[in-house]
DNA sequence: GATTATTTTTACTGGTCGGTACAAAATGCG
DNA sequence: CGCATTTTGTACCGACCAGTAAAAATAATC
């Protein structure tokens, strides 16, 4: 009855302790979904074909039903896992004393995300969001409703940063929130073009002397 | 003998004068072309099927193969004309007067094509160059020469900017080129994400305001 | 009217897409 | 052991993909 059965597997092939009762699975669920989330990251939802996925995952088309769904269901798993392992840096720039602080968390934290050699080029949201047609309507939904949701999370923390005196009176929170969560599209979209970690680094730093206030 | 026949066809449908010999061609290629570019620019590059294009086109693949070559070779062609048609505000803003009135004529540009109900949401360009995997590479590498192109011109205008007392001295008229490639690109992100005309306004006057010198 | 050149229509190709049916293999439990 | 349960490998499904072969249709030229 469609239990979700994503729990055990050790950490490279033999599964061990779990007291199932089936033939056991002989490969690890986490390593699995990691390796799908770098074909994700790379191709986009619709680019990553089965073949892709499995290929990656070193495992067949059956495994990764009976583990994770179907694609739409492992995507959203890939997801979760992006969101917790790679965009931890905005949880922690919000926390900076100042707006300044903050924005200069963020766009130091997504400049070392996006110019990582280990990860693939660009950011997943915007590669899915932007990269989604017609019948993946709902993969666009659910990553772009992350997407307000930290833009949202943004904002109200330069809200807060106005009423505690950051910035000068005529400047406008929710233009400096689009203003953030458009140099780190800018950046992704420039990142997944070819730039080097050099050029992010200018974009950067002419991003930060602009910010107004402290 | 593969001669480009892109040529006569009137503007509905009959074809005219042409002086050609074999039975005339029944519909307009301009307008045909019109359309496969908005299919491409709504849905990218691979997401754009030969279905989809021969439906919005009003006409058979045999046709478009004849008319246009191939897939590839369609897009490069709809390539031009978005170039021609819609990113003819680019070549203005660099005619202003100052650095202050290029940025602010090339956001505002930016932010009316965007904005534009009769086009598809964001950037042909963005969505083709993130949206691209594996085989259509030389499509992207297409869509990434512009782009190149694009900023070189961007950066050589602020170049001679600077040159003319525009900036203050510790201005890095590159950080600032890929700054305004990067709110270009966010704004189509954002577009895309369904961003509204009045959020996308608040990105650029607050961008503008930020903008150094004059 | 016959010839030649071009476009149109229809039907088709081999390949890939996401997803699955089925039986063999491997475990725990009695 | 025998049995229930789960995963595995293989082989397959119908739908769609980009691209094309072939013949009928329509025009200019002879």
């Amino acid at each position: 009855m469609e239990v979700d059965t994503a729990t055990n597997a050790g950490s490279q092939s033999a599964a061990q302790g779990g007291s199932h009762k089936g033939r056991p699975r002989e490969f690890c669920v986490d390593a699995a979904l990691a390796a799908a989330l770098r074909v994700f990251w790379s191709k986009g939802y619709e680019g990553a074909s089965m073949a892709d996925l499995t290929e990656a995952m070193g495992i067949t088309k059956p495994s990764l039903y009976a583990a994770f769904g179907n694609k739409e269901a492992l995507f959203n798993k890939a997801l979760d896992l992006y969101e917790r392992e790679k965009l931890d840096y905005i949880q922690a720039a919000l926390a900076a004393p100042t707006a300044r602080g903050v924005a200069e968390r963020l766009m130091r934290g997504a400049l070392d995300m996006y110019t990582c050699p280990e990860n693939p080029n660009g950011c997943l949201g915007v590669i899915a969001s932007v990269a989604c047609g017609a019948e993946a309507e709902c993969i666009r939904q659910a990553v772009l409703e992350r997407s307000a949701a930290a833009k949202r999370a943004i904002l109200d923390r330069l809200t807060r940063a106005k009423d505690e005196g950051d910035f000068p009176e005529d400047t406008d929170p929710e233009g400096l929130a689009a203003f953030l969560m458009a140099v780190n599209q800018g950046m992704s979209v420039q990142a997944g073009a070819g730039a080097t970690r050099a050029e992010l680094e200018r974009l950067v730093e002419t991003s930060l002397k602009l910010w107004p206030g402290r």
